[in-house]
DNA sequence: AATAATTGTTAGATTTGTCTAACTTTAAAC
DNA sequence: GTTTAAAGTTAGACAAATCTAACAATTATT
């Protein structure tokens, strides 16, 4: 269908759009580490394809088309990362740069195994919602933890910008999806967040952090 | 490392080497479905990676260096074919363009895992031997069905030339690996075999058939 | 409003992997 | 041993995906 190259383009524009809203040819050149007039020049070639609208000097826009080409490659991401953690093992740190590459295979059998195997999850294992075969994604609304107050009980929902080493991060806090967390307090100076969770724990967790935990009030 | 097309032409460099001895630029050119003039400047390639030892109108062999890769990217293939049948439910004849795709994943982990899942398996579930950790293939040293005579009991080891539709038929036959089979009589008109196996059955087998079956003689 | 910085585009070159057409060498047939 | 067929090679073209350099448009700063 779409070459591997085509598939990261559609990748990063929707994630990209999902994230700021409007993408720039600027904003795809820094994330897939290529070019601008690379770039220029591949959306046009998306643009042939309908998959983007494309017009000169305006951000740019993924068409329905493309949105769903789209969803189908995060979905085949998103339920390796799944399997690879509650089927094979793996830490929730180390199945993206796997899921990377197996979200380019082409067999629907392969992934549609994976689903049943898993019992047709709806998020991963960083709490992204998982788009259905149509490519449709059901968006969760959660708020970052940094938008929370003192006395606040919350959930951990999903994490972002989850990096290896931020995962690595709340593992050795023993921060983990699902978590009850209630803030003690919040430092206005930095924004930092007294927090307790789990038994008996009491943590800091600085702004840079709690920016990047995204959870639903409780109670 | 390498590139997805240079392991293609390793890999069929291997296999054709362990059919048919010699390889020639045809032969692979035939395999790869690849026009001759393309192979030809692809081994020279190769063969400047020291991967493939090239002169001109003499057969292509692959250096020690390249046994090593290409047995490491089969060790991949029959690893992943392992799984798909071991851990995934899949029928032997549905994994081969599966794991065509994915032997070209690069990560350690996830092969040690598999390979760890499976409990270091030796063979795939075709029966052909997985190479080690180092690309060496333990070759196990079977006949062709179709060299045994009436008399004589066997066990299937390995089937080869493999295809879908092959494997559909063994299937319906309910011939499988590790089956005992006993040879009634051999017609020597087409070389067809009567045999009998599993409960009650008789069965006739083509030559066409019996050629592609790898067995050892029992007891 | 003028200037500077950023972003976007065009043009042209490069690498990889493929092709066709033409030619050469080796192997097979007669 | 010629002749014919098959296999191998060379030369040149091309599409995909990338780059750099130069130029244009938009946005931000003063
Ligand atoms: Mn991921
Ligand atoms: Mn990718
Ligand atoms: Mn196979
Ligand atoms: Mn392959």
């Amino acid at each position: 269908m779409h070459s591997h190259t085509e598939e990261n383009y559609l990748k990063a524009l929707f994630n990209l759009a999902n994230e700021k809203g409007e993408v720039s040819v600027n904003d795809l050149s820094k994330i897939l580490a290529i070019k601008m007039p690379t770039v220029n020049s591949m959306v046009k070639k998306l643009a042939g394809k309908k998959l983007v609208h494309y017009e000169s000097y305006k951000p740019l826009r993924l068409t329905e088309k493309g949105k769903k080409e789209a969803g189908l490659i995060i979905r085949k991401h998103r339920l390796t990362e799944m399997f690879l953690v509650q089927k094979m093992g793996f830490g929730w740190e180390q199945v993206h740069e796997i899921a990377e590459q197996i979200e380019h295979i082409h067999s629907p059998y392969f992934f549609d195994k994976m689903d049943e195997m898993l019992g047709y999850p709806k998020i991963d294992p960083h709490g992204s919602p998982i788009p259905d075969k149509t490519g449709k994604v059901d968006w969760i609304r959660y708020e970052k933890l940094s938008d929370c107050g003192a006395g606040e009980t919350v959930r951990l929902g999903a994490v972002i910008h989850s990096t290896e080493e931020f995962l690595k991060f709340l593992n050795s806090r023993k921060l983990h999806l699902g978590l009850k967390i209630k803030i003690k307090s919040v430092e206005s100076f930095d924004g930092s967040m007294v927090v307790s969770y789990g038994k008996n724990s009491t943590e800091t967790l600085s702004l840079t952090v709690s920016e990047r935990l995204l959870v639903e009030k409780i109670g």
